[in-house]
Formats: structure tokens, sequence, C-alpha cells
DNA sequence: TGTACATCAGTGAACGCGCGTTCACTGATGTAC
DNA sequence: TGTACATCAGTGAACGCGCGTTCACTGATGTAC
């Protein structure tokens, strides 16, 4: 379908440069013309491509998004026939890995906030699912689907981890260093696989 | 000590307005000119009083901070023998409650950020160690102190409610709606819970 | 008590900066004849 | 093939705005004599 002409380039070559600069200082660095310059274009292209800068940033945190469902997708296809705390704690780890090898890339994607009205796309969404159906499928032996069940049980997980990364990063509270960061990750998922086994054998 | 001289008034008025201002509009709403008209005074008398603005976000976080600390101390002091997972329930709860009631005057603790190289107040980490103090002591009993065992626990449950709490606030992955946003608390109060007493019967 | 002076918190118009955004222009490419 | 014209992505100087911040000034309060 879309042959990648000379504007499909220039568009993914603006994002990949416009990640790096997120990555190395930050949301707040992400302006017109630094950006422009870096990419090596005009300030007037931007405009061009992503009709303003919120949605430059908009297609960085969704490429953003796109790689950790990668990365959480890879994870979850050799999980085989590991045991429950080792899957979850697989996919813990790999979502651990990612925030911490993207760090402000990964802050970017929950510090950046649309004008009131204008939402995210349709592939914020679809990436969030994937991602939870990933964990779904990784509990779907030992969490019946009744009532939504297997779906709460993914998305507190989820949660769960997010909290513990997400404090981490910024240690305004909870985490400390890293070392605590792993610690914390792998004994809320022994934790959690403990709980629904043992709830599942009393429920 | 502190007689509470005009000067103290006056800032306790300022602080009071914008946690008012944050609250209704969101932490970018507090703009100097802005604030001022509000709290009827100067804009020059906030810098007066708050050295500049990131001074006076600052002071609106350290009181957000301690009403937290306050909120989740009254929950902690009534838990007399619950049980664990009722212990956990209802601190989750009254954090829970807490971040639903200043919604976005408890994001902007975690949203703003300090220029490079200066960083938050003694109280911040007071606040978070009596934080973390209340969720250890509510762990105590089922839970052995060696190795810091304890503290990582308590860090490990607090950044997991945070984390759910947070995605459930903004929407952007995650939580649907209030309902899971209990629902997914409850959960992994629940999982965590049955983890520990298994955990120690075990080990 | 009265007067002259010092102090200093409070004031707000004005400054300066940096940002997102615009738009008249350029020049490469495609099309018609 | 050659020429004239149309199109349109790309350009970047310039615009305008809104922000944090400053600083010369005001006037209420405290102090000395």
């Amino acid at each position: 379908m879309s042959e990648t002409g000379y504007r499909e380039t220039l568009r993914g070559e603006v994002i990949a440069k416009a990640g790096t600069l997120i990555e190395m200082e930050g949301l707040a660095a992400l302006q017109a013309r630094r950006i422009a310059r870096e990419a090596g274009c005009a300030v007037g292209t931007l405009y061009n491509l992503f009709g303003d800068i919120d949605g430059l940033v908009v297609a960085v945190n969704a490429e953003t998004l796109a790689l950790l469902g990668a990365s959480i997708g890879s994870a979850g296809v050799v999980l085989g026939t590991l045991s429950l705390e080792e899957r979850l704690a697989r996919l813990a780890m790999a979502y651990v890995d990612f925030a911490l090898a993207h760090q402000r890339r990964w802050e970017a994607v929950f510090e950046h906030r649309l004008p009131e009205g204008r939402d995210a796309p349709a592939s914020y969404l679809e990436d969030q699912d994937r991602l939870l159906g990933v964990i779904e499928a990784a509990i779907a032996d030992f969490v019946p689907d009744a009532n939504g069940q297997r779906g709460i049980t993914a998305r507190a997980l989820f949660g769960a981890v997010h909290g513990i990364v997400a404090l981490a990063l910024d240690n305004r509270l909870g985490g400390r260093s890293l070392t605590e960061l792993e610690q914390q990750v792998r004994l809320i998922v022994r934790l959690a696989a403990i709980g629904i086994t043992r709830d599942n054998a009393v429920a």
C-alpha cells in the first residue's frame, strides 16, 4: 500500500530524532526550533508533517508504546510451561528493563497532556489492549475468565508493577535504588502468584 | 515559637488558594498573575514569600503530602486486630479516597519537576517516611524485619496501589472506570495478603 | 505626646525571553501541448 | 524533445503571546529623641 516516499522517510526520521531528544533531555527539550535543527529540516516542515508540536509528541509516544508492546510481546511468547510466578516475573522484568532503557522517553508517555478535548489516537488503545492481552494470555491457565476476572487481574498486575517502577524512576516516593526496584517487583510478583494460586484453590 | 504574624497568615492563604487552583484546573493553571489575583496580593509578594513560582508549588505539594500522611495515618491507628487483608484494604482505600478527592492536586505532586540540581525540601522525605512507617506498622505482625524485608514490602505495596490509582486517574493505560479501580485495588490487596501469609508459612 | 526618620513588606507596571505558530516565498517535480 | 505552466512540499524570518521575574516606588509600622 504505502510506498515509503520521501515524505514518509522524513516523517520517520523526525520521529526518531525527536525520540532520541526526549530520551536524552526529557519532554521539555522537544521544542520546534530544536527538533527542526537536529532533524535537519525547517520548522514549517514539522507543521506540514504533524500539524503541531503536540502531534509530534503523540507520534513519538505512539512509537514508544509500540516498542514496549513488542518488548513485552517477545517476553510473552517464550513463557511456555513456566510456573505462574516465573511467567509474571519475566513479563514484569521485561517492563522494568524497557522503562530503564528508555527512561525519559517512557516518562514522556505519562507526562504529556493533550489540550482539553483532544484525545489520543486509536493506536494508543490498541497497543494498550495488546499489552494487556499478553498478560491475560500468561495468566490464562491460572485465572478463570468469569466476570472479566482475568482482565481485572491483568490490569491490576500491570498497574502494580507500573507503580513500583514509576516511583523508583523519580524517587520522590517509594523507591530508593535500582536493586530495591528489582526486589520490590520480584516481591509483588511472588506474592501475587502465590495469592492467585491459593485464591483459586480456596475458591 | 512562631507567633503567626500577618506574613505567616498571608503565606498560608496563598498556599491554600494555590492548592484550590491546582485542584480545580491543574498545575499548569498556577501562573504568577493568576494566583496573585485570586489570592488578592501582588505578583511581587509571591516572590517575597516563596522566592519563585517553583517555591510556591513545592509549598503546595508539601502540604498535599502532609494531608495524605494525615489521612493514611488516621486509617492506620484504627487497624486494631484486623486481618492482614483488611488492614491493607483500609490503608489502600484511604489512599484511593485521597487521590480521588484531590485528584489534580495529587497528580501535581508527581507532575511537577524542580529545575536541574535543585531538590525537594526535607519535609518531602519525612512525610514519605511517615507514610511508609504506617504501612510497616500495619504489616509488622505478619512480615519479619530481617534484611529490611518489611521496608521492601511496605514500599512494594505502596507502589503497587499507587500504580493502579495513577493509571486509573489518567486512563491512558490500564484503568477503565472507578469501579474497576476499586476492584483492582481490592484484588491486589487480597493477593498480597494471601501471598504474605502463605509465604511466611512456607518459609 | 509629638515629630522626624528608618525600615521593610507589599506593590504592579514594565521587562525580556522563549516559545509555538504562520505565511509569503522557493525550487524541484509533474503535466499539457 | 522542448517549452510553458501548475503544483505543492519544504523553507525560515517574523509575529505575537504569555510567561516568570524585576525593581523603583508606596505607605504602614516601629523607633529615637
